[in-house]
DNA sequence: CCGTGTTCCTAGCAGTGCTAGAAAGGCGGA
DNA sequence: TCCGCCTTTCTAGCACTGCTAGGAACACGG
């Protein structure tokens, strides 16, 4: 029994230790660097153990980053923003969120441009939901707001990251956001 | 002469045939499926001969396509915004951009996820400036604005594309854009 | 018609994701 | 303590990727 329960553990120490490995290798020389061969170098096992842990190869590995990062983004925007309502809970949510998606561009990029997660259908895990929750709360609760605010944010960390706006006038622009998404003035 | 005049002709045809046929093979089975020697099985070329026309080789074919993605995106949004000011300028801004990306997802994709072009920048192409002046003059003029109202239609292409946000509820979401973009409101 | 110079292709490299089959290892029972 | 089994792990290889060196074939100008 303990024999069983300790190769669990392992395993699952392993696991783990799959995703953080990646995410760091990602986030360190992009995700063009986070091959297989890599990636079993790093946590000193062969390739084929990679599978063992997640069948659908690579594709699963980041998936499972992505989703990692979105329990952050969640977890951080509902802290951020905290009890705050009304414009200063947008301008908390506006902030958390860009910084995050700056803060972890590998992962960012992960969890919106390579995995392909099941969003706005049933099965949507529940870690998604809760993201989309915090920006709901903060906005008003209004689900219209909530999508045409989320874009913007997401729009706004993209343009960022590939350098498409220009960094010197961020402030400027997360203040403007703010002042569009402010519930009171929305509508 | 004569003959000269004749290659140059053929080879610029060939040119734009690679893009043209990368950009179909995207469209029909996404960017993944297109690879250097399948371009060259359908342009009728051996691979070496995509080089001769893109030294950078296939991100170089992507950035030709996505650089005709812009200067498309450019004179869709002008024509379709047209003399219109205020709310119907910024209706039919939204309008066009959103189903530009939506009837091109590859293309798209190029212009945003794949081609590394240089934007915020000094060396920016004209085609890429043209496109957001096209976006500045609908929302009145107002460089800031611009940029959050392009962030604001790229994030909501982008979670559409990927279908993070439901498809029902678009009509809605596109009025509701136009009321935050709207400048008239917006400040 | 023939040498010349360009155009083009064949063949191959190193790297990718992924997997079949063999080897090694630790386990429970006697 | 030893043995046989079964799980775990690795080696080796597949088909594919982007890219390129070298030689063959072609069309051209004289």
């Amino acid at each position: 029994m303990t024999t069983q329960e300790r190769r669990a553990r392992e395993r699952a120490d392993r696991h783990g230790r799959i995703i953080a490995t990646a995410r760091e290798l990602a986030e360190e020389q992009g995700w063009d660097a986070v091959t297989t061969r890599r990636l079993a170098d790093r946590i000193e096992y062969s390739q084929p153990v990679l599978y063992g842990h997640f069948p659908g190869g690579k594709d699963e590995i980041v998936a499972a980053v992505a989703l990692e990062g979105f329990d952050e983004l969640a977890r951080t925007l509902t802290t951020a923003v905290g009890g705050r309502s009304g414009r200063d809970g947008v301008a908390a949510l506006t902030d958390a969120y860009l910084d995050f998606a700056a803060s972890r561009p590998a992962v960012y990029t992960a969890m919106f441009d390579l995995a392909a997660l099941p969003f706005a259908a049933d099965e949507t895990p529940a870690v998604l939901r809760a993201g989309f929750e915090a920006v709901r709360a903060a906005l008003g609760g209004d689900d219209e707001l909530a999508e045409v605010g989320w874009a913007t944010l997401h729009g706004l960390a993209t343009l960022r990251r590939a350098g498409r706006v220009p960094a010197a006038t961020e402030t400027h622009r997360r203040e403007r956001v703010v002042d569009l998404l402010d519930p009171a003035r929305a509508r």
